[in-house]
DNA sequence: CGGTCGGTTGAAGCGCATCAATCCAAGTGG
DNA sequence: CCACTTGGATTGATGCGCTTCAACCGACCG
């Protein structure tokens, strides 16, 4: 499974935040990775459903979460609300340049985290080429899950998404991916309906239906076992491949 | 409007790379844009629907739209596409960091552009603190950009994605956008299909539905005439918002 | 002139939304 | 400790929006 589905995640292995010893004694003595930079701030904790930032608030900070886990949406107007995407431990967020935040993020579990003001983020950064590069490409894989969602959310049936979903919430907690995996889902099934662009109850009915067809098996709302991940790969070939069979579709000039 | 559907651009009004007496002679005197560092390179020109690269291939390049417009989409194994945005002349494409192209290119009208290898684009840029906080922020627009393509094909129905794409497509062309407004639409209906997450049929009925109303008239398939704007803006109140009415979904640790 | 391609329009079907009832677990107050 | 409440999850019944299938139209082209 190539598909990064989540943005914010950081792949390349990095403890430093979670080992102070040799960040936050004196001066960091030039720091190696993104969420080292992080390493000095205190650590703050928030019950959900609070919020650590809203949709157009100023973009003042960059966070990096230690734990517990986020929804981070958009609203519409008229109260239509889409989850672009989930943040785990680990993540940071916000690192795309805004004048004011793109989305609220909200804890859905109890979380724990660190802030670092932009400004000295930007500074910070602009120091070491090392962190430049890394930010950069840490955005890049931002924008490639964003493209995966689109291709999602526009070309897929509600089975694909669901199947997809799961998937993707197993890779996150167990990167190996052998035997039945179970999966903790922390989000409620409207989070899971307003990320995948459908409604509640289709998510429970979908679910169920794989409940039946013996793919997977449940404890619990919120504990899911993937018992055929065989099966449940083959709903979700939602993968992008790179044939181009098509017909193309010639513009007016052609 | 604060709506920017499309990705890659670049409203920074900037006019060096049109303005070759600036920085075609000799070394290029310390250069003030991204667009500028593409101004030596020959304009290279290809007819649709040619593509300019591929999903999958190595990502080589980095490239400057000078003329005519581009379609940039994703498919999957079994032919399923996504277009993912429209480029327009001006554009800058693949700046975000991958090892591979994430899309594919291709002219929907003639096109004319420049390309300079991503090794070298990447060296220039890092010169200069300048350069790299336009990058950033460019790469920023287009995560903004994608995340709204993410909450209309999640969360909005047919005749309301037409409207606003065809609002966009407007300000792309016109941006004051004040009496009626005749845009030329040179892609294809199968294109805006693939890029709303509908299908040709939708796409037409939806079009020919604003007619009726009054709200557009057209001179031919490609060229669209907006009659009424505010009615158009009244059914793309697609804006998100930043109130926060709805319930909240707790998660199981509330 | 027939053939092709893109666009439009009609008819029928299906997938998901909507509306509504029920279930269940957890919390609350008597 | 139990009656009552509350909110999420599930399941069923119905409806609608978009897709699917199909026919037709007009422009362009060989």
């Amino acid at each position: 499974m190539d598909d990064a589905a989540f943005m914010f995640a950081c792949p390349g292995g990095d403890q430093a935040s979670e080992n102070p010893l040799s960040d936050v004694i004196a001066i960091p003595p030039s720091p190696s990775s993104l969420k080292s930079l992080f390493a000095a701030q205190v650590a703050e904790r928030y019950s959900p459903p609070r919020a650590i930032f809203w949709e157009g608030d100023p973009a003042t900070h960059v966070f990096h979460l230690l734990e517990g886990c986020l929804r981070v949406y958009r609203t519409m107007e008229d109260g239509r609300r889409a989850i672009l995407c989930f943040s785990y431990a680990g993540d940071l967020l916000c690192l795309s340049a805004c004048e004011n935040y793109l989305f609220t993020a909200e804890a859905v579990t109890p979380i724990r985290f660190r802030r670092l003001s932009r400004h000295r983020f930007n500074d910070l950064v602009e120091e070491r080429a090392n962190l430049r590069f890394q930010l950069h490409a840490e955005v890049g894989r931002e924008m490639k899950a964003s493209q995966d969602q689109i291709i999602r959310l526009g070309r897929t049936a509600a089975e694909e998404r669901v199947a997809t979903f799961l998937l993707n919430v197993a890779q996150r907690a167990d990167a190996c991916m052998m035997a039945p995996v179970e999966v903790e889902v922390p989000f409620g099934r409207l989070d899971i309906a307003d990320y995948l662009g459908l409604t509640v109850e289709t998510i429970s009915r979908e679910i169920s239906k794989l409940k039946h067809d013996g793919l997977i098996s449940m404890n619990g709302p919120h504990r899911i076992v993937l018992q055929h991940l065989r099966g449940l790969r083959e709903i979700a070939r939602t993968e992008a491949g790179h044939e181009q069979k098509r017909q193309t579709n010639r513009g007016p000039h052609a």
